[in-house]
DNA sequence: CTTTACGCCTGACGGC
DNA sequence: TGCCGTCAGGCGTAAA
């Protein structure tokens, strides 16, 4: 479910109840989610604050003064602020209960997320360690994509939601930036300028700092630690608009399979 | 090395 | 009403 958007809603969200209040214990009602959530949580967790609440790419990455609790919400988690004695749905898999009372919640119906202790060097976890730029940083340039997609062949849609390439584009927001651009989806990667990758970078940092600024991109269950939705659902120009006009030449909206992925784009206005 | 297909899970929805 | 197939915002793995 979540691309960077959401997580940085989460992560935004999150960090104003999670630091200062020791953790108080850690409940895991269902250990198995993408991987078995880390046993010894509690030993790392239980009497210590959290420093600090970051993100890496779609990684939520809490720290403490003993290490960094990893978070990943996959398709379908969510994390909610709630009272500790609030009783728990059907798919609350794991509890963070500090002493005040309050209690980081996460939710993941399909289990594609992961609750991990990865100790003291996150950067060398491998889960993190070959990560791509972030798109919001100074290193993420249409250059960056030019070199690294020399001599690629698959779609440029594909390309840009490789993590190692950028982090954090989805299925969503690949759909979004490439309309922005003007680049149509099924493009090989390598046959794309310099030019035109400017405009692509330019527009993958315009639609996430704008989906940001709506609270995320909430189509089916996406809410934030409130249960809140997010509105950038209102602002999306291709994604799940099939057959309605492009806003820019009125042409239908199309959608095609690429990479095993729905791919929404305008055919006139792309190419 | 690159690229593609698949599987992990549950739930919602549409067609019959 | 129920059953079945398809699809869903991610991503690691196996195979070609």
């Amino acid at each position: 479910m979540p691309e960077l958007p959401e997580v940085e809603t989460i992560r935004r969200g999150i960090t104003p109840w999670v630091l200062e209040h020791p953790v108080a214990k850690v409940v895991v009602r269902q250990p198995q989610l993408r991987w078995m959530v880390s046993t010894d949580l509690a030993e790392h967790l239980v009497g210590r604050r959290f420093i600090a609440v970051h993100r890496r790419a779609k990684y939520l990455l809490l720290q403490n003064e003993a290490g960094w609790l990893l978070i990943h919400l996959g398709m379908s988690g969510s994390l909610r602020i709630v009272p500790s004695d609030l009783q728990p749905d059907r798919h609350d898999h794991v509890d963070i209960v500090f002493e005040n009372g309050r209690c980081l919640r996460l939710n993941d119906p399909r289990r594609f997320g992961a609750v991990l202790w990865i100790g003291e060097r996150p950067a060398e976890h491998v889960l993190l360690a070959h990560l791509g730029p972030e798109p919001l940083s100074a290193e993420f340039t249409g250059a960056m994509l030019y070199a690294g997609s020399r001599g690629r062949k698959l779609a440029v849609k594909n390309f840009i939601m490789d993590q190692r390439i950028v982090v954090g584009i989805g299925n969503i927001y690949a759909s979004e930036a490439l309309y922005r651009a003007g680049i149509h989806p099924a493009l090989a990667a390598g046959r794309i300028s310099r030019r035109r990758y400017d405009l692509l970078a330019e527009a993958v940092r315009q639609v996430l700092t704008e989906a940001i600024a709506a609270g995320g991109t909430t189509l089916r269950d996406f809410t934030n630690e409130q249960g809140r939705p997010g509105y950038f659902a209102q602002q999306l120009l291709v994604y799940g608009r099939e057959g309605h006009p492009c806003v820019h030449c009125g042409r239908p909206i199309t959608c095609e399979t690429i990479g095993q992925r729905s791919s929404y784009f305008c055919g006139r206005c792309q190419r």
